[in-house]
DNA sequence: TTTGACTGCCC
DNA sequence: ATTCTGC
DNA sequence: GCAGAATGGGCAGTCAAA
């Protein structure tokens, strides 16, 4: 199939909004579609199938690289572009057009050619490598006319920006091969690959339910939608099932006999990061072969959860994993099981995986793995106890449960919702801005925030914001912040302090980044603060003693 | 040999 | 992660 | 209510520049 037949499909879904018209045009695509896997995975914004480790190594910086390569501007030509139109792809567009003349004797762009391309970058490691994977692509744009080259673009950052995603896909999929969407759903829940998926429904609905959980291929993981308090998951579901909810990181986990394999939300495989965690699951589980599901987190001498930062040293660790696995030691508590004994268990009630669940553990197993502790009820004032209790024992908040549903692979439903403490709030001093991208384009996408130093009357900074602002706003802030504006050098704009944001956050941590010492967990804008000026913005010494309080009691 | 920018992925 | 938005 | 698209801090690993 030629490239160019995949960019006019970006280009024209670009244009719709409705998510029946996209699916309509991407299964009439698929249909006539060979490379049928790659297509797929192309229209979703992914190159690679989620749980494959290759990776492009490829981020805005070597694209910019590359697309000044192709077209011969400067580097912050490439980046003037994309701050102009607020886009990669189009900006790589543009530049094409303008400067470049496509070769004549270039072939036409195949999407296998271009795939072939993905792999080579993603091949390319060591000594110059980089020069490497820029050449690659740049070659690339040398072959692409305009429209591919946008789309080349954005696939390299896997955002494609045309409203197409894996719901739309998945529909796509089950209309083009005439299946259900739930069987649809249900592969791809299952095997991580849309690409597979929709080759499959090729062949038919009967090979498609064929597709099942394996173990040793990472099932997506379900998630919690956020509650507004305990009461409101019990007037929602009745009787809940409430666990504590760990500052952790989620891990699956696949067991065959002694195999252990352990994976992460975005389905990496961290087995070799985490020996200490294999050796607690092959001496304290029971069952011969089980995907089970936990959080680890880390746990300090005295009881209390240690920072997440600690977590991150952990993860992803290849050098000094030993020494840092003594250095922090990890917990495991175990909360699901998604198959046992060559039966998957999705399909079982909660209450009934909890059972099984508790049969987990030998006797003896070490005291790092625990099964997560539970408790189902339905009356408001045992809940709002357990919460606290989380709350004061450091965690961040409770998992409320629906103790008669299943597990759904990859959904946010309301079977599981999540609840925290109302975020706390700051008033910072707004001294600075970055331009957005997509449907921020042209507008301050986001802001940089500072606290006073009184002592020095001088302004620290402690992070950014950019979220929590609605469309309206964004418009609205720009304008007002176009006055303000001390310098505007690429990406980055100074502004003269004179306006206080209230942000809300979870939690203050440390951090070098910035000149406070500090930096704040989730921010988000809250409301601006008309009512106040630089002088009654909040002060290092407030955050320092709310950093103290948080650790104190947290 | 050291430092720092960049990337990908935890939350 | 949080938040907003169009369907 | 869902799916998609904006955006946050910070860690380890990788590679290139100093």
């Amino acid at each position: 199939m030629k490239f160019i037949e995949f960019a006019e499909i970006c280009e024209k879904l670009e244009s719709v909004t409705s998510n029946l018209e996209m699916a309509r045009i991407i299964s009439k695509f698929l249909k006539s579609a060979d490379n049928l896997d790659i297509v797929t995975r192309f229209i979703e914004g992914s190159i690679f199938p989620a749980w494959s480790s290759e990776e492009l190594g490829i981020g805005p910086s070597l694209l910019y690289d590359a697309i000044a390569m192709a077209t011969g501007v400067k580097k912050r030509q490439v980046k003037a572009g994309v701050r102009e139109l607020g886009d990669a792809g189009l900006a790589c567009e543009k530049l094409c057009e303008k400067k470049m003349q496509r070769p004549l004797f270039a072939g036409e762009l195949t999407v296998r050619h271009v795939y072939k391309s993905f792999e080579a970058i993603s091949r390319a490691g060591g000594k110059a490598s980089q020069k490497k994977k820029t050449r690659i692509l740049a070659d690339l744009f040398g072959s692409a006319r305009p429209k591919e080259a946008r789309y080349i673009a954005r696939l390299v950052l896997e955002e494609l920006r045309i409203g197409v995603g894996e719901g739309t896909v998945r529909d796509a999929i089950a209309q083009a091969f005439d299946v259900s969407k739930d069987e649809v759903e249900r592969a791809y829940m299952l095997t991580n690959d849309l690409g597979l998926v929709a080759v499959t429904a090729k062949k038919g609905a009967k090979e498609l339910r064929r597709l099942d959980i394996e173990l040793g291929r990472p099932v997506k993981m379900m998630l919690a939608q956020v509650a507004k308090d305990v009461e409101s998951t019990i007037e929602e579901m009745g009787e809940v099932a409430l666990e504590y909810k760990y500052d952790g990181a989620r891990v699956q986990i696949h067991k065959t006999n002694s195999d252990i394999l352990l994976y992460s939300r975005r389905l990496e495989n961290i087995t070799k990061s985490l020996p200490d965690v294999v050796d607690m699951l092959k001496d304290g589980v029971s069952f011969k072969q089980a995907i089970l599901e936990g959080e680890v987190i880390a746990i300090g001498e005295d009881g209390k959860p240690r920072p997440f930062q600690d977590i991150l040293r952990r993860f992803r660790r290849k050098y000094e994993v030993k020494r840092i696995a003594r250095e922090i030691p990890l917990h495991l508590s175990l909360f699901d099981v998604l198959f046992l004994d060559g039966e998957g268990l999705i399909h079982e009630p909660l209450v009934e995986r909890r059972r099984i669940l508790e049969k987990s553990l030998k006797k003896d197993h070490a005291p790092m793995i625990e099964v997560s502790p539970q408790t189902i009820t339905s009356d408001i004032s045992v809940a709002e106890r357990i919460y606290k209790g989380a709350i004061s024992a450091g965690h961040e908040g409770v998992l409320a449960k629906n103790p008669k549903s299943m597990y759904t692979p990859g959904k946010r439903g309301k079977n599981w919702l999540k609840v925290k403490p109302v975020a706390e709030t700051l008033d910072l001093v707004v001294v600075g801005g970055m331009w957005g991208e997509g449907r921020r384009a042209n507008l301050i996408g986001s802001y940089s925030l500072a606290c006073r130093n009184p002592t020095m009357d001088s302004l620290l900074d402690i992070g950014r914001v950019g979220t929590g602002i609605t469309d309206e706003q964004l418009v609205e802030l720009t304008e007002l912040f176009k006055d303000l504006v001390l310098s505007d050098v690429e990406m980055d704009i100074q502004i003269k302090p004179e306006i206080v944001f209230e942000i809300g956050y979870e939690e203050i941590q440390r951090s070098s980044n910035y000149k406070s010492g500090f930096a704040l967990r989730f921010p988000r804008l809250v409301r601006v603060r008309e009512d106040k000026s630089v002088k009654d913005a909040d002060t290092i010494e407030r955050v320092r003693e709310l950093y103290k309080k948080q650790k104190g009691q947290t």
